[in-house]
DNA sequence: GGCATCCCTTTATGGGGTAAAGTATTAAGG
DNA sequence: CCTTAATACTTTACCCCATAAAGGGATGCC
């Protein structure tokens, strides 16, 4: 169950991780040729993580994973937070480019975002690791380049479009981390979310009787959106949805379809309760979003020609 | 470096986080009068947590704080993941309530956003904690009647309300998280989060050199973003800001009034340069997610009668 | 062949969470 | 007052972790 704050040696992490592309074996001069490499180690790693989360990384995993003991992964890296800032990058290598002009921002951030929400429901662990740490790579760099070309188009100041920038990255994060909570909350459990979460409620009810008193408006929200979800009208603040790109199984699609060599995530024919409110949130989320963006951008062509 | 996924057992969690506020020391019958509690031992593990963050948390750091050995502590808690289930609650204690109708929903969220940012900055460990764990408390849930309590005054319909909930939690915990990073590198390094950033800055562009042509959207960014703070024009983008009760240190303040028994934090006098500018993101952003949400309760209300 | 070099293993150290067993302290019952 | 049983806390021990230090064995150059 360890996370990290990104320490470790960030000189090192930083040359392996912009080093040029497939430095080969270039080795010469005495000794055994090396059975690993640096890539192997990383991919490994992440095949651990992706398995056993970070709770099960350690060097003696994956290490064993490649047949070496732990102590052999410290000729290449080293130690344990070096590796993990190229773990982390070496996932984002997965992740699509190609976000080309012509379709505009509002559906360009959806995809963007849904590609996203997609990686790191197939990377759990990601989530984990603590964000905008010192040691940056390539291709979060490229994650980062993909949305500003995006955001380019609304024509917004530099200043404004790098805070937005933000506000979309801890957005599509946050919402990731509640997708992969009821996952694992789901299978530690052993039941469906729908069980375990109307369990939890259950007993929640039992142990605080008094629970609608205390917190009146929790409650209202709890009750009226029960109440709306069975009249199944949609409510306002859903549009813009389909606009977005973001179908009912937009971000879902994505995510079977992963482009990296890890087996999938496992999904299962039914589309579990949580997951889908929670993808309904990242709709909705990004629709009042795109609409504050808008309502930016509009603000400033008014104030660019009065 | 310990984070957790907030395992444990959930069950003992719940009832030890609803139970009745200071159910006495009734202890009767044989055996020797328990000298710690469980407020006590939750207290002081909160204490270990501020000074020296989650890597510094053990069982054994928190029992020699109490004068008692790590063991001591399970007679009164099962685990380490039940009093971190223990200690997030309890810290939220601290938040103010109070946020009465009146003053409109766009200061209200504002207040609320300094707030709880300001807590976060406060306690910076609570933001390494993983969020929607399984056991929820009573201060927690707190923060969510606030919030929910001010955006019923948007008259929007309950399921879109709380969607919009997870998207302000999660951007507020985003954005707390950046600037609680770049506090740590700084303290960690001993330099100023100016010096720190130039200097990584400056490593960057020797290790990639050609950094601007690879990613040229992200270096525009960089370099426009430059310009235009030295043109100290406002952007568009930025209304709203003094409207909803963020002004400049609007939450710097609140971060130094702390309500809790912590020492404060270490505020310093010199504004550090990427605070500000973290703090600028909060206040951008959370113009762009209120705009956003205007939008859409005038849909609603538009929708409504015709 | 000698030998330096380098990959990898073995062994060891210190720290973590916590199970199990031991010790001391108390109240109740005789 | 003495026994008994319950309880708070300590001691010891176990296993897992990251990693320092030292050793072993393969390899290519002279």
């Amino acid at each position: 169950m360890g996370v990290f704050a990104g320490q470790g040696d960030p000189a090192w992490s930083m040359a392996m991780l912009w080093r040029p592309p497939s430095t080969g074996p270039a080795r010469t001069g005495p000794g055994p040729k090396p059975a690993l490499s640096l890539d192997a180690i990383v991919r490994a790693a992440i095949e651990v993580a992706d398995r056993d989360g970070l709770a099960g990384l350690s060097m003696r995993a994956v290490g064993e994973r490649l047949g070496r003991t732990a102590m052999a992964l410290y000729t290449y890296v080293p130690g344990k937070e070096e590796l993990l800032d190229l773990m982390y990058d070496g996932a984002h290598a997965e992740l699509p480019g190609g976000y080309g002009p012509g379709e505009g921002w509002r559906a360009g951030i959806g995809r963007w975002a849904a590609d996203l929400g997609a990686f790191y429901l197939r990377h759990p662990w990601t989530l984990q690791v603590s964000h905008s740490r010192p040691a940056l790579g390539p291709h979060e760099q490229g994650v980062v380049e993909n949305l500003v070309g995006i955001l380019r188009e609304t024509g917004l100041p530099a200043t404004a479009l790098r805070r937005i920038v933000g506000v979309l990255i801890h957005f599509v994060r946050g919402t990731a981390q509640t997708i992969a909570e009821a996952r694992l909350a789901a299978t530690a459990t052993g039941v469906s979310d729908e069980e375990w979460w109307s369990a939890r409620s259950a007993q929640l009810h039992q142990v605080v009787p008094d629970f609608n008193a205390r917190f009146p408006m929790s409650a209202w929200l709890g009750e009226e959106g029960l109440r709306e979800e069975g009249l199944r009208e949609d409510g306002p603040g859903e549009k813009g949805l389909r606009e977005s790109g973001l179908g009912e199984d937009g971000l879902r699609e994505r995510a079977a379809s992963g482009t990296g060599p890890d087996e999938g995530c496992d999904e299962d024919a039914s589309v579990p309760y949580l997951e889908r409110e929670a993808r309904a949130m990242i709709e909705t989320g990004l629709a009042v979003l795109l609409d504050g963006i808008e309502a930016a951008t509009l603000r400033a062509s008014r104030r660019a020609r009065p």
